[in-house]
RNA sequence: GGUCUCAUAGCUCAGCUGGAUAGAGCAACUGCCUUCUAAGCAGUAGGUCGAAGGUUCGAAUCCUUCUGAGAUCACCA
């Protein structure tokens, strides 16, 4: 049982006794470093119960409690605050219990219990991934490890766009300049090679506008009369009556890209369990509409299109279905929702992950599946995040200002080689070795940067000044992990004794106390579907470490019983940057 | 213009359901490598928590207004 939960019945027990009521709620926090003590009872709200002096309830609860529980040993009141000092005894027991547990703070999931479906990811066909990509990644990849590890089964998945207009544009335009290159031929990523003539589409684009205004047309007329968007428009007729050759060169395409993306995500480290298209989902939905129709939720207009009014919710009237009974992009979301429950019964709810700019769009989405009746519609969470702005501003495809992802996680090895090289701490490392640990080194230090911060704040990415290695980093969590693995490495006695009958130093109650909270954190993490909290929690963990691993010996001069009880410390607190950092898609390096 | 989000040290960020004197890192300055890895540790300095009101025993946190930054308001996706 937790320490709160055990004094929560203490104290419950307590002001029964002693004052004749029934709390109503104990709130605890950390005891400040000036005070003596460990966990902190705040008496404030107890005053709402109770008229009376705080610090002399506090006196008699805090003597309640040193006579009657034996983890409270000692006590002190400093106005409306009882500071509670715990039983060495207690944090001796707790760690005994958890020290041989891999898996301390993750929850198994039920099998009662609902899955999630975790959408993230989705990328267009005819772009290469970016840093803002970068961000959904990790920040999807990392919510579902963590929703997993609260104790819920977990679907990642994605829906990818790979229709429409501007697909036929990268088409087209390797039609036409392409004279047959392939990613073989050219030794370039799929993505890669696709991108490039999506932009030369562009560039062809507006050469055509151009001499076209200049023969007199009017800028407006220009846009939609140059010969090359009149032909890819054709092409998606084509695509959408499903001409053969252009089906085949749609899906030739496409597979050049997938496997680009491929790499990307096995090099990013995410990973998913289904994909969906949008070629195949974007004709769902408008069963739903009929449905939705017959049960007054939607309205109908003269000219046949579909809508919903929104406005007694705050909220504006939205279209759902076209004039011409084509589906708009949230006619698709609704049947891609519903369809996923079908594909996946035992899904209880989902999270999207897409930049904020969409936001309104989800409110939207998810009020509709609510006014449909979908009992999974109250567990709908859009996982909103600010955009990745580079000091030079927004990036901008069109204008060369993107951050590309694998450019990025390249750059970042490079970076982490130089800087360990420098450092000079290689020697006895083979080449595979030394690689293999650069990229570990610097996706760590990526990942966590981007991670670190609050999903829905925007991100300001220096690519210049790079990514620091000190201070609250990633490499720098790595860097005490392998520390510790140096430590085991030497410690030559077992491992697997419990230690019940030491006096605990300082700074190992304190970092016995953070590593208690960590069921908590996430917990936290996954309710609040945030990051940030691991990656912050396993820094504080760090420090902690760090600064006990100064002010006492460890291997040292010490008596046995000392010595292997701080090792098993220094081993757990490893193991719990280790589980921490996979939460968060990180890699911990064995040496560095 | 309507709606949503953000604003905390020079810079990058924490701050859990309102609780004690608002915390880290970077940059600056001072110490600490013959002792388990100095990518480290200990310390100094740095704040009108965007502004003004309000609620409360108590506000960075909740409410209102204002200012600034971003997003969004298509029969695009």
């Amino acid at each position: 049982m937790k320490l709160t939960q055990i004094l929560t019945n203490h104290i419950e027990t307590a002001v029964q006794q002693l004052f004749g009521i029934a709390i109503e709620r104990v709130e605890f926090q950390l005891t400040r470093k000036e005070f003596e003590g460990d966990i902190t009872m705040v008496l404030f709200p107890l005053l709402k119960q109770i008229k009376g002096n705080p610090a002399e309830m506090g006196t008699k609860i805090g003597d309640y409690l040193v006579a009657n529980a034996p983890e409270v040993v000692r006590f002190n009141v400093v106005s409306g605050f009882l500071n509670l000092v715990v039983s060495d005894n207690y944090y001796l027991s707790f760690f005994n219990q958890i020290k041989s547990n891999n898996t301390f703070g993750f929850v198994t999931p039920t099998a009662t219990e609902k899955a999630v479906m975790v959408e993230y990811s989705s990328p267009n066909t005819n772009k290469p991934l970016h840093l803002g990509h970068v961000r959904n990644n990790l920040l999807g990849y990392s919510v579902a490890e963590i929703i997993k590890a609260s104790g819920k089964k977990v679907y990642k998945t994605q829906i990818i766009n790979d229709r429409g207009i501007h697909i036929c544009k990268s088409m087209l335009a390797w039609q036409k300049f392409g004279e047959g290159q392939t990613p073989e031929t050219t030794q370039l990523k799929g993505d890669k090679l696709v991108g490039n003539f999506y932009v030369k589409f562009d560039q062809e684009y507006k050469a055509q506008i151009h001499e076209l205004t200049a023969k007199g047309f009017s800028e407006e007329d220009a846009k939609k009369q140059a010969p090359i968007i009149l032909e890819a428009q054709e092409m998606l007729r084509k695509w959408e009556a499903g001409d053969a050759e252009v089906v085949a060169l749609w899906k030739k395409m496409n597979q050049w890209v997938y496997d680009g993306f491929a790499e990307t995500y096995t090099n990013l480290g995410v990973d998913f369990d289904s994909y969906y298209y949008e070629s195949n989902t974007y004709l769902l939905g408008k069963e739903v509409v009929q449905f939705g129709l017959e049960k007054g939720i939607f309205e109908k207009d003269p000219d046949g299109s579909v809508w919903i009014d929104l406005t007694a919710d705050g909220l504006d009237r939205k279209i759902v279905l076209r004039s011409d009974g084509t589906a708009v992009y949230m006619t698709q979301d609704i049947g891609t929702a519903i369809q996923r429950v079908k594909d996946f019964p035992n899904v209880g709810g989902m999270v999207y992950t897409v930049g904020n700019e969409q936001d309104y769009h989800f409110k939207v989405l998810f009020l509709i599946l609510k006014k449909l009746g979908f009992d999974w519609a109250e567990n709908l969470y859009h996982l909103s995040y600010g955009m990745v702005e580079l000091p030079s501003g927004k990036m901008k495809s069109r204008e060369g200002t993107v951050v590309d992802a694998d450019d990025l996680m390249t750059e970042m090895t490079e970076t982490a080689g130089k800087i360990a090289t420098e450092l000079g701490k290689l020697d006895g490392y083979s080449e595979t070795e030394k690689a293999q640990l650069f990229k570990t080194i610097g996706l760590g230090a990526l990942k966590y940067y981007i991670l670190k911060v609050d999903p829905k704040k925007q991100i300001l990415f220096n690519p210049e000044e790079s990514v620091d290695f000190a201070g609250n980093t990633g490499p720098f969590i790595q860097y005490t992990y392998a520390r510790i693995q140096s430590i085991l490495r030497k410690s030559d006695f077992s491992l697997m004794q419990d230690i019940t009958e030491i006096v605990l130093h300082e700074k190992e109650k304190e970092l016995l106390k953070q590593l208690e909270l960590f069921p908590e954190v996430i917990q936290n993490a996954a309710h609040n579907h945030s990051p940030a909290l691991i990656a912050n929690y396993t820094y504080d963990l760090v420090k902690e470490y760090n600064s006990f691993y100064q002010s006492v010996s460890i291997l040292g001069e010490t008596d046995l019983l000392t010595k292997v009880f701080r090792v098993q410390l220094s081993q757990k607190v490893g193991q719990t940057i280790k589980s921490s950092f996979k939460l968060l898609g990180i890699d911990v390096p064995e040496r560095m």
